[in-house]
DNA sequence: GCATTCCAGTTGTAGGATGATATGTATAAC
DNA sequence: GTTATACATATCATCCTACAACTGGAATGC
């Protein structure tokens, strides 16, 4: 039995698609932890690629830690409790509405970020988002550089809230999001809305001033609506309307 | 000229032996990002082995984020800080305080979570989710069935916000923090408060049926702090008491 | 009964062939 | 001279076959 393996009109490698299938039966369960999983020869006919196409899927599955091979015996399905690492790879991000799950939760780690920082911060901490801000207004057009300080306006507030792993992931997911915009080459007139992106950051940076959580909740959860706006994701509005609906 | 790789004592397999050194090469600045890989055949010959090798080798730097493939030209070196992997290490997880920092990220993860799924979830979702929950109940003790069980109802709601991502953090964050606990072996006698940590996932489930985002994004949030708390770990209140302050 | 040998199955590696895609170049048309 | 088209080249992507290395168990010999 030939497998179809999904994405009709979409642009991914064989490997990732073989990845992602096997990947998704070990997460459902189907595929328990312990158990080999079928022998190359058999995948290979299975999904109907070639037998090195099997073998880079199986070693990005290794990478994540979610299989174990052996020579002479096969791939063993390793329990979840091995698994260090969190993935989102390309192929998957260009997916179109893909974009748009992502901004929301980065609406939701960044509007928390904002309100905790709002708390936390210390004066350092507010001199760093204040150097990145004047960066960005520094800029006429929006280019490379203003992009650079953006993101680091934001890591500098997630920095604020003292907790590293906050940090950490959304450092990750800004990255994934400038990468995507930088690969979809969007060829709107970005440039003409510098200063209502600046705007933006103004008010959350003057409500961490004042240390005022709530405020920089919303102006956080304004902005990233906002942004997603100039690149042409449109957020689910439940959330924001119950945002407001709070503040 | 024919690159010795390393390997004096290792069993390791030759493509990671490769990704490794071409990693270090990147890591090092041997290889500014931006700039090209040699091509497949070039290292294929100059580390002696078949492009095959060096093909897979190349897939795991890929994975990891610190190359990118593009047919027709090459492959090119990205820049340290784009990487398209988080990867948390257990040593990490047993500095004490970290712990508190894991909670607090699940909590604002997982409350976003159960309010959005009390808007979309549909009645699939609410079916797994109660699935998971009969098993939880099931348990006498708090073995590992019953903390299977746990785990699934929470990806189950994350499911139901239709959002993939959040679904993936919150399994990875929730994954890490099992983890601690389990090698943590905290000796608590946990079996006594099975009847708390049911009746408070009861409590989200009713919020989630009732489809009222504030009472299950109120619910979860006492689950969060009750669970972290039964294992010895006291979060911050500040986010809490704003949380209350709302509903 | 026990050790040894052999064999089938599986992963690991090699190397070539072909298809798909990007880039540069030369040729032709205007 | 400029533009446009076609071609050649370089590279990754995939497929294919073959063989080496390793494992587990079955057959064999004692």
């Amino acid at each position: 039995m030939k497998q179809r393996l999904a994405a009709i009109g979409t642009v991914e490698a064989l490997p990732h698609r073989v990845a992602a299938f096997l990947s998704r039966e070990i997460e459902s369960g189907d595929l328990n932890p312990g158990s080999l999983l079928p022998t190359e020869q058999q995948l290979s006919e299975k999904f109907g690629v070639s037998r090195n196409v099997v073998r880079e899927a199986i070693a990005q599955l290794r990478a994540d830690g979610m299989v174990e091979a052996r020579q002479g015996i096969g791939s063993f399905v390793l329990a979840p409790e091995q698994r260090a690492a969190i993935r989102i790879d390309r192929e998957t991000l260009k997916e179109g509405q893909n974009m748009e799950r992502l901004f929301e939760l980065r609406c939701i780690l960044e509007a928390e970020s904002a309100a905790l920082a709002a708390e936390r911060r210390g004066q350092e901490h507010l001199d760093a988002i204040k150097a990145a801000l004047d960066r960005m207004s520094g800029e006429e057009r929006w280019e490379d550089g203003s992009i650079d300080a953006d993101l680091l306006f934001h890591r500098e507030i997630a920095r604020a809230t003292g907790n590293s792993y906050i940090h950490t992931f959304i450092s990750f997911v800004c990255e994934q999001i400038r990468r995507s915009i930088y690969y979809a080459r969007l060829t709107n007139p970005l440039h003409d809305l510098v200063e209502v992106n600046v705007g933006e950051h103004v008010r959350i940076y003057e409500a961490l001033v004042a240390g005022d959580p709530a405020a920089a909740e919303a102006a956080m959860r304004a902005h990233i609506i906002g942004a997603a706006d100039r690149v042409g994701v449109k957020l689910p509005t439940s959330r924001a309307q119950r945002a407001d609906g709070r503040k």
